[in-house]
DNA sequence: CTGAAAGCGCTTACAG
DNA sequence: CTGAAAGCGCTTACAG
């Protein structure tokens, strides 16, 4: 009998199966462009996790709106995955914001699980990525060597992600006395374009030199690398740069690249762990640590 | 009625659907690496396409090993996926090929598709990677700009995409009377690592030197140009190097990497476009153009 | 054209 | 402990 079945291919149907029991083996990812080694990592580390009990990982794209994520939650609710895990940070009305929360209750209501791998700005159960710590030991360890003086680039749309890690960086900053410019930077697109226009921008104001250009992502400190260059100047000779998110290959930029490793793919790992855990009375909150990561575009002061 | 259902958020049911219909609305990719950015744009191109259908992509990671493939296909088959996107290459035995035949034409017989992106290796429809007229486009650009001795960086396992590869060098070299020193280089792992010790190895070796190394992945030949700078030369300079896939953020990299476009974003999109459309008795082969995209890696010689 | 019934392949509660 | 029946939420073929 079994071995008619195994002689035949037979293989269970998920679909039966899940018609009986409510939900598919399947983890529901919501991701802006997998093609950002960010979002990458996340994914990487939910497909690890996930694979031993069988789950399979579905990718949604969502924009950074509300209203888009809304509406893909829909249609996810549909496959009635296990669990859905949001990424990424979000920005819309508070009737989007309403909306979005609805959709998640009415999701949640079906027993699915949600949980966020980011920011820690939703009421579910979340493996948050350290940024605010992140931020804030970036800034003591360059402050440790020398740096006195930064300007900070800082993306156009305003968001949990940015807030936390320009609190980060002002905190510690106050403590390690280190002036921080924040009025002479424009806000840029969260691109290497934007951080290109943001550190050319600023080097050609005629403002008093800072000792770094502080990018909340890498992207943005590499284009701000190439507008320092472009300026005739040396990186890190002349101008310390420093990212956020280590997801640049160290090795292939020239100087390295300053960052902060965010642990992203355990946040991804943990995210699904967080799910497959039985919902509890009191939300969940995991924090990881960040660790800062220090290579050649800021070498130490003097 | 239709009203009560919306206030009360109602969503029909998946997988119900999906035990009457035989088949459910996802597209599983199997790919090595999330990470990879090769992998990473097949798959947006896929999730591209798949979303105005109502599909959903999932994701398996596979090693390149058709054991280890066919595991994941049996698992796979549970789910009654749409279509099957296989990408990268494999090895194994050919017992374990037919095994991988086996547990596909099983899949087909449930209704289910098949589709390749990547080599044209397997009997399914599929968009191909076009590496053989990538190589070529590359070596007759760079034999243009007065290139006449190359070295070829090539990975330790034997694959259908390195075949064709080393096929388009061999050919067009040929063509434009370009000398190819196979024999000097050593086979090493398909990474910066491989392609940093290849190019260390070669440069030692005190053979006569060669106008430009060509590596079969970015990767590679990201480890060649440190390889080359760590031996006191300059890249472009004293010696060319070029890589494929053009996947390295070019500006990133100094100097910029020159290298193959290989549309891998369509080549996604391409081949959810194949597992839509109904079987057809003769098998579908879509191949793209590749583009040589040279940058300062490898400046004119003389 | 409409509506009730049968069936998809499972799981689970229940009778024997 | 085993096995037949009911039920999950859909689709589809069929009777009215």
């Amino acid at each position: 009998m079994l071995e008619t079945a195994e002689r035949l291919g037979y293989r269970p149907n998920t679909s039966a199966r899940a018609t009986t029991t409510g939900s598919t083996p399947t983890i529901a990812m919501l991701v802006s462009d997998i093609r950002d080694p960010y979002n990458a990592q996340l994914v990487h580390g939910a497909i690890q996790q996930a694979r031993p009990s069988g789950l399979m990982v579905t990718i949604s794209g969502t924009e950074h709106v509300i209203d888009d994520e809304v509406r893909v939650i829909r249609m996810l609710r549909s496959q009635r995955p296990r669990a859905m895990v949001l990424t990424g940070t979000r920005s819309g009305s508070a009737s989007s914001r309403v909306a979005l929360l609805r959709e998640l209750e009415l999701y949640e209501q079906d027993g699915g699980r949600i949980v966020v791998a980011g920011d820690d700005e939703l009421p579910f159960d979340t493996a948050a990525v350290p940024r605010r710590e992140g931020a804030r030991k970036l800034v003591a360890a360059l402050a440790g060597m020398g740096y006195r003086s930064m300007a900070l680039i800082t993306p156009d749309v305003d968001s949990t992600g940015v807030r936390e890690w320009e609190t980060g960086v002002l905190e510690a900053a106050r403590e390690h006395e280190v002036r921080v410019d924040r009025a002479s930077m424009v806000r840029v697109p969260t691109s290497r374009e934007g951080g290109y226009s943001a550190a050319s921008g600023y080097l050609s104001s005629g403002r008093e030199r800072v000792d770094a250009l502080l990018a909340v992502t890498d992207a943005m400190a590499l284009g701000a690398m190439s507008a320092v260059r472009h300026a005739g100047m040396v990186v890190g000779q002349d101008i310390g740069v420093a990212g956020f998110d280590d997801v640049v290959d160290a090795d292939d930029v020239t100087p390295g690249l300053t960052s902060v490793d965010l642990s992203l793919e355990s946040i991804g790992r943990t995210a699904v762990d967080l799910a497959l855990q039985e919902p509890d009375a009191h939300r969940r909150l995991v924090v990881f640590e960040a660790r800062a990561v220090l290579r050649d575009s800021t070498p130490a002061r003097r």
